[in-house]
Order: structure tokens, then C-alpha cells, then sequence
DNA sequence: TTGTAAGCGTTATCAG
DNA sequence: CTGATAACGCTTACAA
């Protein structure tokens, strides 16, 4: 079990200093030739790799990123998470995932101990309960270290920092749009509870789709979903008992439920009831019918959350206090829960 | 954007010495009621938090955990990184997850990347092109650093260090007897390719089940996949051009593309044929229908791989160099793909 | 009771 | 061309 090679173990090997052995490692004009190769030869033969730690407080700086999110047993949080891995190891970050199981407390603890030096940013989605709350004190601790944070999916404006979103008021409304055009006239919407920033902007885009065409959109009409475990009566009676022939949900797991109750009591998808989903993941390419999904690019909103991040770890600080927000595109896929 | 804090700072603002302030904070004994206090209540008032860097690169430990798995977009993997990170949260570690993207050389570039210092132990499942090239050398560099693996799932023999497995093998024996017991006689198992470990041993295990039973296993019985992306058209072929009347499928996703495609052709689940699936998931939960699994206890699975990882971390090395394997009870989930 | 100094592994500055 | 020294933030003998 050799101990873990040093550079100092090095210089002591080799009869030299340890700077030294440091410079002639890094390739320094000032070592000769000769020396110089010797070290490398050793150090390779040797397999030295430079310890990270010593590094991370070297330079103030840990090539590393924290990532927190509400949950990972999750598809569309696990797609996040891989683009902004391979993004991350691309640039020579890691990434370090805390995980907040949409507990305002798990958001703070997990987020004070990430700050204490273990990373050089943050990528984030909030958790329910913070939403709830609005109590962002931890994430302004945080800014006011200096320390950046891009936020993704559940944001919120009152925080300096960048953002990833969706444009998921424009996508709620086009998703209504399309099964309109398909000539659906009573919808019902599957949502969530209006402190999730997600939930409230689809909600809105659809009903804005629906006033703007003239249809009034009833109360009846949108069912909202506190806790997503417990939703399969609630959805049952809500897409049974109203005449709907268009189903819109907010994710893959209410449409998936709607469409079983529907067709448990004889009704036929999309002949009778058409569906649309948000978050395109395994349900909706493998439930029966194959759901029509809202995409929402998981992969690339991680990706683009660490490209951002990354840019803004190594500009000269100081500079640029401008803030932005992206809005990834999203995309309608067909399948045959829609006409 | 005030500074981080610093016990320099602190001893600066409260005219001390650095040890001093040190001492006070971890409540020594040797510093007096007073400046304690005085000192315990700046650092309160002023949020102060111990540099982990400063602390990892003194104490020779980082408190963090490297997880390097095959893909995280996967449900089961999401599980067991969601079951470790509890579990050393709970112990005050944290994660860093990589992944390997079924690649050799990632698992080695992130495995040697946090090796270098960032971690204090691995827990990891293999690529399968390191269980077809059979190449352990970076493991091997590893252990003999002295830093401990935790392997679970798809794991190898050749590398001293902890395990935890499911019994692949019993678990689909009783499957597959369990398949037999429901009346079935022509079995069909969809699986991997044998260099994947978990596939071998559930191929194993389903063989086994039938030659006890007095029946021969013909090859054409068995559907290896190699690439699960592109595997729709030979899995359709062998259920419907093969008269089973059940099926064994290694994972979820195999199992629901078996089932739809029989559905496709006519065939009726559980009444003409059923099937059994390992993995418990989402697919499983929402198929139609739902499918009968067995659970592969994921996040039980991550909580026991890091809670033995942490058991050897702290106590006092050198002493038993003697390694574990924990095998996970599986248990069958019927649901309506059985009758 | 408080402070000084060494050390964890690096790099950078400066002196020899 | 090489080496000693300080610094990153913290802990801990040891000195005062």
C-alpha cells in the first residue's frame, strides 16, 4: 500500500528541492534540461498525479460545482444533472449533487456546506417548501460571498444570479393551441399548486390560450395537485367526471394516471379525449398510447447551466453584474395520445 | 460582497492570536470564559464556517465520497446514488458523482480525477466495456493507494474490496419458477450480453430454473441484446415468432417493449403470456399493464454501499483487510403481468 | 491563559 | 539553474 507520491517524497527520491521538482513538473524554463527530464521520467514512472486539495487552497478555487436539487429518483432532474456532468468534465469541473428532497432545511444545510469553500458555484432548482416560504436568505448569503448561482426550472426572480427556464408560459400555450386545432373545445388541466413557478406559468399559458379564443375558462376546468404520491383518485374523478375531450398535465406521471382512469372506464385515447404532457422521459415513450409530449430538454438546460456558470467562474470578476436568462426552446412531440 | 471569513480575520478584528481564536471556537479548554465567548459570539454574529479545504488538506480526509456510475439518466442508478447520498449525509459526508458513460476510459479519467485528493473512497459499479476489456488497473492503483471501493451490481472478483449485490442468480431462478408455477411452459428470457455481469447471472439463474425442472433450455430461448437503444425489432421478432407463454426480461425496459409489441400482434398479457421483469420502476408501474417485477432495492443497495464505506473510512485502518459481500434480498412485485 | 510555529501539498517570489 | 521561504486556512504541540 505505497503512500500517495508527494512532491516532496519526489525531492527526497531525487536529491533535489521541492520547487524544484515543482517547476521542473510544470515545465519551467528555469530548470536544465537534464534535471528536468529526469523529474518527469521519475514522477510519470511513478504515476504522481498533484493532490487537488493542496490545489483548491492554493488558487481559491476547487473546480467544482454544486448542484441542488429537489430530487434524483427523477427523470427530468437526472437529464439536468447529465448535461451539466458532461458539460462540467468538458471544462475540467466535477460536480458535487446534494439533494434537498423539496425540504426547505435539507436546501440550507446542504447549500452552507457546499459554501464553506467545497465549491466554486452553484447550479440549482428550488425546492417546493423554499417556494412556499420565500425565505431565499441562504441563497443571498451565498451571492453575497461572492459565490455564483445559476438557478434552473423553479426559479425565482428575487435573487441576483442567471437563470435556465423554459418558456413554459408560451409552451402551456401552445401545447392548449394544438389540441384546440385539433378540434377539442373542453379541456382540462392537471397542475400543480401555484407556489411552483412551473405549475402557475403553464396554468397561465393555458388559460390565456383558451380567453384568447373566446372560451371562458372555468374553475372546474383545472385540477391542482398538491402532493403528487396521493393523486390517482383525485385525477380519476377530475378527468372522468367532467366531459373533457383534451387533457393538458404539467408532467408525464398526471398524464400517464389521467390516461389509465380514462381508459379503465371505456374511454378512448385520442378518439375521445386527446393528451398532452410536459417532460418528455420514459412514461410518455412507453406508457399505452405513447403521450404527446412538451419537451423540456433537460440535457441542454444542464448543459447550458454549467457552460454559463463556468463563464462566469472565470471572467475577471468584478465585471459584469448583468444578470441573464436563458430560455431554451421547447419542442412538441407527437405521439398517439393526440390526433 | 463581503470576504469570506477567515480565523485570520477574526483574530485581526478581535486584536488575538489565529490559535487562540481556533481554540475558542472548538471550546478548548485552555482559553478563558471570556475571550471564548467574546470570540464564540463574533463568529456566530458574523456567520463563520470552518474552510472545508483547509480542513480536508490538514486532517488528510475530505469527508466526500466519489460515486462513479455506468449512466445516471436510469432509474436504478438514480436509486443508488439517492440511498448513498442520504446515508452519508446523514454521516456528514457528501457525494461526487461521475459517469463513466459505459466508457473505459471515462471511468479512468474520472476515477483517477478523484483520486487525486478530492475523495476518501470509492463507490462504484463497473462500465461494461471495463467488464469486456476486463481491464481493473485503475482500480487496482486505487486500492492500493489505500483508498477503499464499494462496488454494487456490476461488480468483479479481482479486486479486493467490499460488494453488494443482489443474488442474480436466485432471483431469477425463482422467477422463472415462479413463472412455471402460474402453468407456463415455453420461457422466453430477454437479456444482455454475457460480459455484463448481472445479465450472466440471471441468464444463470433462469437455466438453471429449467433444467430442474426437466426442461431443456434451446438457445433460441434466450435473446442476448447488445445495444439497448436499438433493440425494439429483434425483441418484437423473438416474442412473436416464438410460441412462449411467458417471459423473463432482465430489465424493465426490454420487458415493456416485449409487451407492447405482443399487444401489437394480438396477444393478451397475462392470459396468452406473461412476463417478469427485474427492476422496479417507473415503466413497470405506469406499463399497461403494469408489470411484475422484481425489485432490485436500489436505494437500499446505496445505503448499505455507503454506510460500509464509511464503516471502513473511520475505523482504524490497517486492521482487518478482510472484505464483505452484502446480497441484497430481492423480492417479486406482482402486479398485472402475472396472472 | 495566550501566542508561536510547524505542518498538510502546492505554487510563486525572490535570493543565491 | 536551483533552492529557501511565504502563503492558502486550519489544527496542535510547545513556549511564554
Amino acid at each position: 500500500m505505497a503512500q500517495k507520491l508527494t512532491l516532496k517524497q519526489i525531492a527526497k527520491d531525487l536529491n533535489v528541492s521541492i520547487s524544484t521538482v515543482s517547476k521542473a513538473l510544470r515545465d519551467s524554463y528555469e530548470i536544465s534540461e537534464e534535471t528536468r527530464s529526469k523529474i518527469k521520467d521519475y514522477a510519470k514512472s511513478k504515476n504522481y498525479k498533484p493532490n487537488s486539495i493542496a490545489l483548491s487552497l492554493k488558487n481559491q478555487k476547487t473546480k467544482k460545482i454544486g448542484i441542488v436539487i429537489p430530487e434524483i429518483v427523477h427523470h427530468f432532474f437526472a437529464t439536468v444533472i447529465s448535461g451539466a456532468e458532461r458539460v462540467a468534465n468538458e471544462n475540467g469541473y466535477q460536480v458535487i449533487i446534494t439533494v434537498s428532497d423539496e425540504s426547505f432545511d435539507k436546501e440550507v444545510v446542504n447549500m452552507e456546506m457546499l459554501a464553506n469553500g467545497s465549491i466554486d458555484g452553484f447550479i440549482m432548482s428550488l425546492s417546493k417548501e423554499t417556494m412556499d416560504k420565500h425565505d431565499l436568505h441562504h441563497l443571498r448569503e451565498v451571492t453575497n460571498q461572492g459565490m455564483p448561482i445559476v438557478m434552473f426550472d423553479r426559479v425565482t426572480n428575487d435573487i441576483a444570479c442567471d437563470k435556465i427556464i423554459i418558456d413554459d408560459v408560451a409552451a402551456a400555450h401552445s401545447a392548449t393551441d394544438f389540441l384546440m386545432r385539433k378540434g377539442r373545445k373542453n379541456l382540462g388541466l392537471i397542475t400543480t399548486v401555484d407556489y411552483v413557478s412551473v405549475g402557475r406559468l403553464r396554468t397561465q399559458g393555458f388559460k390565456q390560450a383558451l380567453t384568447e379564443r373566446g372560451y371562458e375558462c372555468e374553475n372546474h376546468q383545472v385540477l391542482k395537485i398538491e402532493n403528487a404520491d396521493a393523486c390517482e383518485n383525485e385525477i380519476e374523478k377530475f378527468v372522468v367526471g367532467n366531459n373533457f375531450d383534451g387533457i393538458l398535465a404539467v408532467n408525464e406521471l398526471f398524464a400517464v394516471t389521467a390516461s389509465k382512469a380514462l381508459q379503465k372506464h371505456g374511454r378512448s385515447i385520442p378518439d375521445d379525449i386527446a393528451i398532452v404532457a410536459f417532460t418528455d422521459g420514459m412514461l410518455s415513450k412507453y406508457a399505452s398510447p405513447t403521450l404527446t409530449t412538451i419537451g423540456q430538454k433537460g440535457e441542454e438546460m444542464g448543459g447550458i447551466a454549467a457552460a454559463k456558470l463556468i463563464e462566469r467562474l472565470e471572467k475577471k470578476e468584478s465585471d459584469s453584474e448583468s444578470y441573464e436568462t436563458v430560455i431554451v426552446k421547447t419542442s412538441l412531440i407527437e405521439r398517439e395520445s393526440t390526433p
